[in-house]
DNA sequence: GCGGGAGGC
DNA sequence: AGTAAGGCCTCCCGCC
């Protein structure tokens, strides 16, 4: 290490952070230890980092000592609105020494001094030793200490807030403070801070604060300055609190008098002893930490029996001898080593493989085809992992063909399908994918299934929902800390991209036995997670077991009538051109009418149409709030802008979009559902989007007429209705609203008599926005741009409906509470979604949060009980010996079935009874779900 | 690759 | 202090 980089862990903000943070966790003592938890986690991430760039060379942990401050001297109010920390955090303080100790680093505390004081002593310290400092911490008061490194690049200060994993440096001072780290005391002393009950001066905010300390440069300044600023509240008083500001400059001073308790030097890590933190980690029984100092990634030859002993808690103890080995660096993984990886072309070798599958219990999976499509995609070799590092590649299709390269030497599809087929259906083997769903749907055109499997997309997605993305390339960098061979850089990508068939075998066999090996390894750190943090429960009843439903719903595809979609597009066409040449007309020369910035430029600029808004790119609005105002102040180009944008958005995305989505093989259309797509735990569906085709205008719904039954068949549509709506009333517990669900009234003409005393179209359309506002998460404004009426008018509106249905006030206020406790709200089924930005600073950024913080729970419950119904649809149809009844598509509360006309009567109470019955038995509502089918020639007939 | 706009629930 | 202000998606287009 070219340069020492000294850590400074500031501890105590930390675990009131980590606090809030996690779950209420208890050890097998029954002690509470969420937040020690979160802080050894955090010491492990620190310490695993010490031969890498930017990690630690020097590592002190800086405690606050319990005792008072200078600055309780010179102000008695100075922290003393603070409350007292919550019961179960308190026992924690002192673990927090005992983990430090665990880790055998150096833990500082002084009586009389905060520990931003001794942070502070020691980053000088350390700076004018030409080390370079960390301080772990996301204190604001801390930010005073950041520094640029020197030009040469030695030293410098940066503050690293180790939850939201970012690094701060001078120029994110600047954006938080609008000022350097030199003027953030000042800032702190003008406008205060109310989480240390410092007073700064009243009236002053962070904005102000930045402005006055741009314009007059520090604080003495703008208070000399004072007296000459122009009259105005602000300027009386920074004259009448001048004083306040100057002794808040003294509390927001850091101390740096303290004699250093332990010189820089001794902070060295350089090994972290593993036995006391063993000790520790067990007596807490955090086992995934565990897991890594003597765990079977440690081992590349341990199988997964090893690995599911050690979950266990047992059969993990190191062997004698080992066991109190200093670890240089506590290491989280081993690295991925490629060149292990074998390239299978004899059947032998393929038999030794499968034996092994057998023998280990698990199994990792991968296809490789020369296509995404997975309908037609062929198939081009399979990889295998039966432990970490132990992986194989068996090349099937490649080169051959129309490709001019030779054939190589491989294995005949014939017999490596048939050798699958029997270590894919064995029970006792666990087959593992990432997105199985693909490789079901492939080796499905071999006539192949799986049984006993996991998926890993899925169960990333159950864990950490909302907190990241869940491609392989993206988890394995997080949860391995290694990153994958890129597709691009094996096939390329654009005109030169090849397919995975020309790729030479050495290659092949690098990326594709590196997918398998990543998946098992992703799968052993899932599947211990899931056994701590109890992620089980959605992924085994909800999520896993749809995996090969919607790889079928997939595979059947949906007829779609092409000559009707073609004469549709024809139609818009000839209209899209006639309007084009009146706009033309009407704004007196011809221009993009799609382009939305030539569009705005004509209304408001030439055209000099009053009262438009401008976007923060600072280009017109032209949406369609706006055309609708200009259709109303009697703009006739309005209407017609308004006709070519629907039906140009309705040629392009649907009726000359979906023609060619036309599978040559098939005749009918293939979506792709995912399973992680949404944060809330729907679906989603893409290549072609199915869950957005036009309902709602008459011209629309003609597309809907083209997605047709086969012959002699019939489409069946069913519906939840008013799922969420109900699925609130339930959560939020409102007897008004569970009364008429049961009763089987409009409920929103239930909720217009509660609001307005009447029923009548007016009131009850108002009623409806303020049901679905709520469910998305109510605001005054919205409400009011909705409505038409004022933010004060629907601000009365919102309270007199919190009054009416108080459980829904109450819910949301109980479930931003969890949100912000827990960082993660629930559904009924245990479905979490993240929301790491729930106390994001920026205000637009944690509303959006709590937003969808409240309507997570509802939208999530819903999805998971359409899955739970899709899950059982298939084996409850079978049951009825409806053999021929398939399912095709799902959109969000709605489900489309194909069937012979023969199975029609005996399949709706079928499909009705499953999806009313989906919550059942795990949870059960105080709401009927109530099902509407329809059925019909089309979609849009059956509707 | 982004942002505006618009289709669905 | 004053701002902007409904959730979850995907797709198309213009524009850089």
């Amino acid at each position: 290490m070219s340069q020492n980089h000294l850590y400074l862990v500031d501890g105590s903000s930390y675990i009131f952070r980590a606090y809030h943070r996690l779950p209420p966790l208890t050890n097998k003592h029954g002690e509470p230890v969420g937040a020690v938890y979160g802080y050894t986690t955090m010491l492990w991430k620190l310490v695993d980092a010490l031969d890498k760039a930017d990690g630690p060379s020097h590592l002190a942990v800086i405690l606050d000592k319990d005792s008072k401050s200078f600055r309780n001297e010179i102000y008695a109010e100075y922290k003393a609105h603070r409350p007292e920390p919550p019961e179960d955090l308190r026992p924690q303080f002192p673990m927090i020494r005992d983990a430090t100790r665990a880790f055998s680093l150096p833990c500082i505390e002084e009586a009389g001094y905060e520990a931003d004081d001794i942070i502070a002593c020691y980053t000088k310290a350390a700076v004018a030793e030409g080390w370079k400092v960390t301080i772990v911490s996301s204190d604001k008061d801390l930010m005073q200490l950041i520094e640029e490194p020197s030009p040469s690049g030695g030293g410098g200060v940066d503050m690293l807030d180790t939850m939201k994993n970012v690094r701060m440096g001078r120029e994110h001072v600047i954006e938080k403070f609008g000022v350097g780290p030199e003027l953030v005391g000042d800032a702190l002393a003008l406008m205060g801070d109310s989480a240390d009950n410092i007073p700064g001066v009243p009236g002053i905010g962070p904005k102000t604060a930045t402005k006055l300390l741009v314009e007059y440069g520090d604080l003495e300044s703008v208070l000399a300055a004072a007296p000459e600023m122009k009259k105005s509240a602000m300027r009386d008083r920074l004259i009448e609190h001048a004083d306040m500001a100057r002794l808040s400059r003294v509390l927001v001073e850091l101390d740096c008098a303290v004699a250093l308790p332990m010189p820089l030097d001794d902070m060295a890590l350089d090994g972290i002893p593993e036995e006391p933190l063993r000790a520790f980690l067990d007596h807490h029984g955090f086992k995934s930490l565990l897991l890594k100092i003597g765990g079977p990634a440690a081992s590349p030859n341990a199988s997964n029996r090893d690995f599911a002993a050690a979950i266990a808690g047992d059969g993990n103890a190191p062997k004698p001898g080992e066991a109190s080995k200093p670890v240089a660096v506590v290491r989280e993984h081993q690295p991925i080593d490629r060149s292990q990886y074998e390239t299978v072309t004899t059947e032998a070798a393929l038999d030794a493989w499968i034996a092994e599958a057998r023998h280990a219990g698990a199994v990792a999976i991968d296809t490789e085809t020369d296509s995404l499509d997975c309908i037609t995609g062929r198939l081009v070799g399979v990889s295998m992992a039966t432990a970490p590092g132990k992986a194989c590649y068996i090349p099937i299709g490649h080169g051959g063909n129309d490709l001019l390269s030779e054939k190589p030497e491989q294995l005949s599809l014939a017999l490596v399908t048939a050798k699958l087929d029997k270590l894919l259906i064995d029970e006792a083997v666990r087959k593992i994918g990432h997105n199985l769903k693909y490789d079901m749907s492939v080796l499905a055109q071999h006539g192949l299934e799986f049984r006993n499997f996991d998926d890993t997309i899925v169960m990333s997605f159950a864990l950490d929902g909302g907190a990241g993305g869940h491609g392989m390339d993206e988890l394995a960098q997080r949860h391995l800390d290694h990153a994958c061979i890129a597709f691009k850089h094996v096939c390329g990508t654009g005109a030169k991209q090849i397919s995975f068939a020309e790729v030479d075998l050495g290659t092949a066999t690098e990326y594709a036995a590196e997918d398998a090996d990543v998946t098992y390894r992703l799968w052993q750190v899932f599947t211990a997670r899931m056994a701590a943090e109890g992620g089980t429960r959605v992924y085994q009843m909800v999520d896993r077991p749809l995996v090969p439903v919607i790889a079928a719903m997939e595979q059947r595809g949906i007829m779609v009538d092409r000559a009707e979609l073609s004469r549709l597009s024809q139609g818009f066409e000839s209209e899209i051109a006639r309007l084009e040449t009146t706009i033309h007309e009407e704004a007196g020369a011809p221009f993009t009418i799609g382009s939305p910035k030539q569009l705005g430029e004509v209304l408001f600029d030439k055209m000099g149409l009053k009262g438009g808004r401008k976007g923060k790119s600072g280009v017109w609005s032209t949406d369609i709030n706006e055309l609708e105002r200009l259709k109303k102040d009697g703009v006739p180009i309005a209407q017609k802008l308004v006709d070519w944008r629907q039906l140009s958005k309705l040629k392009s995305t649907y009726t000359d979009a979906l023609q060619e989505q036309i599978n040559a093989k098939t005749g009918r259309v293939h979506t792709s559902y995912s399973l992680t797509g949404a944060q809330t735990g729907r679906l989603s569906s893409t290549d072609p989007n199915l869950q957005n085709i036009p309902i709602r205008t008459e011209v629309g719904r003609q597309i809907r007429h083209a997605f047709v039954a086969a012959p002699s068949h019939v489409i069946l549509a069913a519906d939840y209705s008013q799922i969420e709506l109900r699925l609130a009333a339930h959560m939020a517990d409102v007897p008004e609203l569970k009364a008429a669900f049961a009763r089987g009234d409009d409920v929103h003409a239930t909720t217009a008599m509660e609001l307005f005393g009447e029923v009548n179209r007016d009131t009850r359309g108002r009623a409806k926005t303020i049901n679905f506002a709520i469910l998305y998460g109510i605001s005054r404004w919205g409400l009011a741009a909705r409505l038409e009426i004022t933010p004060d008018e629907a601000q009365a509106m919102i309270s007199k409906y919190f009054e009416r249905f108080p459980g829904i006030s109450n819910y949301i206020s109980e479930t931003l509470e969890f949100a912000r406790a827990h960082r993660f709200t629930e559904t009924l089924f245990g479905r979490k979604t993240h929301f790491p930005r729930i106390d994001a600073s920026n205000q637009a950024e944690r509303q959006g949060s709590e937003r969808a913080a409240i309507n997570a729970p509802i939208q999530g419950t819903s999805a998971d009980i359409i899955k739970r119904a899709m899950a059982r649809m298939g084996p409850a149809l079978r049951a009825a010996g409806l053999d021929a009844t398939r399912m095709l598509l799902q959109v969000h509360d709605e489900l489309v079935f194909e069937l012979p006309e023969a199975e029609v009567e005996a399949a709706r109470p079928i499909i009705e009874h499953v999806m009313a019955n989906a919550a059942e038995p795990a949870v059960t509502l105080s709401v009927p779900l109530g099902i509407e089918i329809g059925t019909g020639p089309s979609w849009g007939a059956a509707h």
